[in-house]
DNA sequence: TATTGTTATACTCTATAACTATA
DNA sequence: TATAGTTATAGAGTATAACAATA
């Protein structure tokens, strides 16, 4: 039988709770003078510790042009400042202010709060359940995407 | 007992998930000379008919000068055209070209191809499992999220 | 008066290519 | 020669504001 409608419903479910996720996390990084590119690049900072552009760029896959503008604009707000490499004088590195650091993690607490409001209280059974099916699902996606090594970057 | 570790992976699940689909459903688009704003505005085009640009504005919830530049892109590469409007001559009605339609007609079977691959042959328990699951989190998302009523344009 | 779509202007993200300083 | 980061240039998406034509 023919259950081609329920698959294109699930994935239609599966893309509207990226849509209200994508929504949800943007939600307050205008307030703090952020957009969703300059987080990137904090949220690579605050897993990585101080690093070079170019570690940047090949963290966020983006050119090394794009991180020169990025850090432009995440030093001219306060967020980051850019350092001599103690060993390596063609290098910057790219490390925290205090202000940055300090919205780096709470941007890691709001993430975490944000699970606890999509999952806490959930019946076990249901969550283990939704927990295996996504696992199901990735291990068919991720054969078929490139870059699926990619840590994901999720500001 | 804190589950907070489960939650966050649980969440990192999704937004896994949420990036790689959307790695995926833009394969294709730049050979097919589309972006992905160009093909919202299709999208919304193949779900609507022939709209106005003032419709397409408020459906995709961008200005209408941004409706603008996309019709006036899409047109230039043949996907749509611009015809007066039959009552209203303040407004153009955006139409499909041949060309246009067909290129949207694809992206729909695409999308239910995609649909195949992720879900059939997933043992029937499991897939229902994992979309009870999706709902009871839509379900607690919603509700938090502003313009949750905005239809799902997923190009 | 209000609405439709435009021109004018500006900002952000992105890319490639050429260049400087350093390795 | 190769690498790190810059300047130069360009294109795409986005926004607000002012304006013309029409309702």
């Amino acid at each position: 039988m023919d259950r081609s409608a329920d698959h294109v419903a699930a994935l239609n479910r599966v893309l509207e709770l990226a849509v209200l996720i994508n929504i949800d996390m943007r939600r307050g990084l205008a307030e703090r003078g952020l957009t969703e590119s300059r987080t990137h690049v904090l949220w690579e900072l605050h897993q990585r510790g101080p690093s070079t552009q170019r570690e940047l760029a090949d963290a966020l896959r983006v050119s090394p042009r794009n991180i020169t503008g990025l850090v432009d604009a995440l030093a001219a707000t306060g967020f980051v400042s850019r350092q001599p490499h103690p060993s390596d004088r063609r290098a910057t590195l790219v490390h925290f202010t205090e202000h940055g650091a300090e919205v780096a993690r709470r941007l890691e607490r709001d993430q975490q709060e944000f699970a606890r409001v999509l999952f806490t209280g959930m019946p076990k059974t249901q969550f283990s359940n939704l927990v295996d099916g996504l696992d199901a699902v990735l291990d068919r996606l991720r054969p078929l995407v490139p870059l699926h090594d990619r840590d994901i970057d999720d500001g």
